[in-house]
DNA sequence: TCTTTCTGACTACAGTTGTAAACTAAGAAT
DNA sequence: ATTCTTAGTTTACAACTGTAGTCAGAAAGA
């Protein structure tokens, strides 16, 4: 399975793929139901996202008898990383901690979950610079941008 | 200021908004000056995005004279966190620790914010479940979706 | 004032995304 | 075997994205 890697999931799609993703396999039956109850999709747009991810080696299509069934051919905790890791790699890295800061608080956890957070941060900690730099501009380009305190102009 | 919040910025977008961000105030000419070294947009890209992200109200056009200034429209970190909250919000909710794991373990982290984040979650694991449930399909579709462990057939 | 140079505004255009209708070939029912 | 019903395949289509060319009106320079 040699993984084809990086399959980039759109807003839509993502939804489709939960559902496969739980229920290891699927047939396009079941995910219409799914896509109608949960987003009111039309059976044709779960036709057309099955299609679509199935093009773009998220999804595979098995079985030799005519109604086939569906499977995940990517990983989803790997997808939600990458997705995340992806969005981050755009937006300002002085301001990342403040970001995650919002996402745990309103997020829910289990005890595993925080114990696992609070051991990498422990463990970074260790390491951990006093402040880290925006990383907006291209270097050389505007007045460096963070004041005194590591924290730009608060808004 | 009545915030119009929540525009939706693409992923384009976001670069030539970090520089406004940083910069506070920027003439067209330093956009393009960064946009090109930056990302190699010819000068009308760079315009066009411009013009896109004011249409959206995500940046305002300031001044009288001709050679007009830029500046943001909507705060830098309420538009990463609603970012990183929508990604959150069609993602399962039983691996988000998961993928929160693995971002912050990749990113760097000044001393500060790894401390504000320990504060998050030590007073979160007060009150945390033992397990979080997957979210992925309505309910009552699909057989529940975890197995003991509360790890999905770990792929 | 006349010409050159910006810079702001409009146009272009292919590819993607969200949504969905239409058509066709397999199975199922009669 | 004939017809009905699914399920898979194509086509549609407007809005949005990533990229960029063109043009007209201001500013600046000659």
């Amino acid at each position: 399975m040699l993984d084809e890697q990086h399959v980039a999931i759109t807003d839509s799609e993502w939804e489709l793929m939960r559902a496969v993703w739980t229920l290891h396999r699927v047939s396009t039956r079941q995910l219409i139901d799914i896509m109608q109850k949960e987003r009111h999709w039309a059976d044709s747009t779960t036709k057309t996202m099955l299609r679509r991810l199935i093009k773009k080696g998220a999804i595979t299509q098995v079985g030799e008898t005519r109604p086939y069934d569906y499977v995940p051919a990517v990983k989803e905790q790997d997808s939600m990383d990458t997705a995340a890791q992806d969005l981050f790699d755009h937006m300002c890295a002085m301001r990342t901690g403040n970001t995650l800061a919002a996402v745990i608080e309103s997020r829910d956890l289990s005890q595993a979950d925080i114990a696992k957070l609070q051991k990498i941060l422990n463990e970074k900690a260790k390491t951990a610079p006093e402040m880290v730099a925006c990383n907006c501009l291209p270097q050389g380009m505007g007045a460096d941008c963070m004041t005194e305190g590591g924290e730009r102009n608060g808004q």
